[in-house]
DNA sequence: TATGAATGAGATTTCATTCAT
DNA sequence: TATGAATGAAATCTCATTCAT
């Protein structure tokens, strides 16, 4: 039957989602993702209420995944080490599967409700950091340190969705990063006992026992 | 004498940056930017070539600027450890000083020119990364990989012009980022070595270093 | 039914091609089309892709058919004497019911592609009168000379048009243009024959023909 | 002294010239016509009171030279048959002289006072074209024909001078265009005297009587 | 005589959205 | 479910012109 025609929805949210990636939802403009998807303005207003509509309809139920995705890791490395790694692959994956939608919320939501979701992403993860760290010993860290790693391991995921690789080289890159990153954080987690008891009153002979 | 009323050509530039930065360079309107500097369109229009032209001036001298503290960044990092740190310290110092045009230049250029000039910066620090590494005994380091860790750097810089910290603050956050990523790139080197080990029993490097 | 409205398309190109006549292409504006039309400047996009486009849709089908009758003209010129000036009323009568096009054509079109229309249409006669003149054996004709008559003689066409004769008197006008042609015609030749043979004393086709 | 630098007054019209016979009158601007003149739009503004006064200063001189001369030649063709070649000659040179003022003129004027003034010309050589039909028997000519003979011969002239041809090469042009029409005038008259004694009363018996 | 910054209306064009069918 | 014509505000940009210096 209409093994030709992908439903309109289908077909509005293709374009779409291939318009919000190249220009930006500001730049983005209805019209050419109709004519794109193949469909009148009238059947795009039928099917969503508006602009703004499509791109939450893109944007959501990644974010949704994302968000579970990310507390299960977060438990999963306070709880258990093995598995760790696991959802951290999970993870990869999930974001590598919805590339675009991923480097449209980066970088192409500004002037939307959505340019401040990251905040709310990281908002989680550093939760999950502060755990760690405390699991480790670190009583009170800084947020704002926490805040730089949180971003930084963001980063990390997407640098690498932005380029084309395949999954097993995805993978792959990931555990390098990975190793990189606890690697880092034994090295904070040392300082900060250090600086921690530098601060405590007795600086100085501390300075020449060390 | 004429201290209250700053020339047309500084009002619009503030104008634009503020409005950029709060909409993106598509999301900005020219009439709101006029109507914020208190000018006419027409007054814009003698000013500058079009709206792209604006984006341009606030964006280059701070690029060009970047370029430059980078490639000393990467030479001295090269050269002699020591000064090292400094160079960065003065990377993170030029930063904080020009939050809201490295804001634009991240989330507010899609559809723009400048859109893909992240990856030109990423390239020069990618350079400098190679280097470090080839100094390290690695000759072949995986580009995907070292992507990775440029703008994991980068964007550690970025993380903290995002908030209001004091540049002291921003000081302190950059060398504990420091730390992290030095150790991180240690234990890399220690992965790297072995991997390379395993795959090819013999290189010549190998043979002499090791 | 819909007899009171128009097709929005329609009143367009009417008040377009008014516009145009009275103020040219450049001094047209877009805006009094629209208003003149009834219509807003969103529905003219719809119809037409910009002004340009306007500008062709009423000028292109006229000139098809121009070129058309231009070449039938020409041909039965050459072949049969009795015909030519049937098409030669044909074309009076179509310039007649195309005033305005034509007039906008001549007048209204500088800094416009149609600009240079007209040498197009007069290459065309251009090529006509050429072989008129070889059939009464003149051989190489001064293109120079030839230019200057195709222009007069469209010149006489468009003549008429500017003013608001009657079909009937515009036809009898182009009877006499005709008379008056036709023996310049003949005068020119007898001159180039002359001159001719003074220059070229004998000439191939003159030692034939003559 | 101001031998490199000619007085602004000459730039401007040098470069209003250009501009209205590339652009038209509409299409031109008074920006570029500054920018190409290498002044500013105050010196423009002190010089002409405002961009029609440009026009007006070109093409006015050449108007008062061509009205003189065309009364001249009427004048002479009327009172003396030999010097109406010297008269039409000396009209070619004019003409030939100042190419760009009558392209502007004829093409570029759409919108402008002097779109009508062609007609102010051509009313003036109908005058002279009537007296010549008078001269020659033909009472009452029919003012539409003579419009047409007008603008006929005068499309003469401007068809030459839009191409690049020398001065000699004008001129030669010019005579061949003057036998061409001296032959087509005979060839009416004969006519014009003919259907004239058609339409008298008395035809019938005139007809046998003559 | 000029400068050149500024004006502000108006140019063309694009936008997201609506609505009768 | 869809069409596609229409809306009208707003977009970017250009214009001839003015004016303090």
């Amino acid at each position: 039957m209409n093994t030709e025609k992908e439903s309109s929805r289908k077909e509005i949210l293709k374009a779409a989602r291939e318009e919000f990636l190249e220009k930006g939802y500001k730049g983005a403009s209805l019209r050419s993702i109709c004519k794109k998807a193949g469909v009148t303005t009238g059947a795009f207003y039928f099917q969503f209420e508006n602009k703004e509509a499509v791109l939450k309809e893109i944007l959501d139920p990644i974010l949704a995944q994302f968000l579970l995705l990310m507390n299960q890791n977060v438990k999963s490395e306070f709880e258990e080490e093995a598995s760790s790694s696991d959802a951290d692959e999970w993870m990869v994956e999930m974001i590598w599967l919805h590339k675009a939608e991923f480097q449209i919320l980066m970088t192409g939501t500004a002037g939307t409700p959505y340019e401040k979701v990251f905040e709310t992403l990281r908002e989680g993860l550093t939760n999950g950091f502060c755990m760690f760290f405390e699991k480790y010993g670190i009583a009170k860290v800084d947020p704002k340190l926490l805040d730089v790693l949180v971003r930084m391991r963001i980063e990390s995921y997407l640098a690498v969705i932005q380029k084309d690789y395949s999954l097993e080289e995805t993978k792959k890159l990931a555990r390098q990063i990975g190793e990189y990153c606890d690697a880092g954080f034994e090295a904070l987690v040392k300082l900060l006992k250090m600086e921690g008891s530098e601060k405590l009153p007795k600086t100085e002979y501390q300075k020449n026992g060390n």
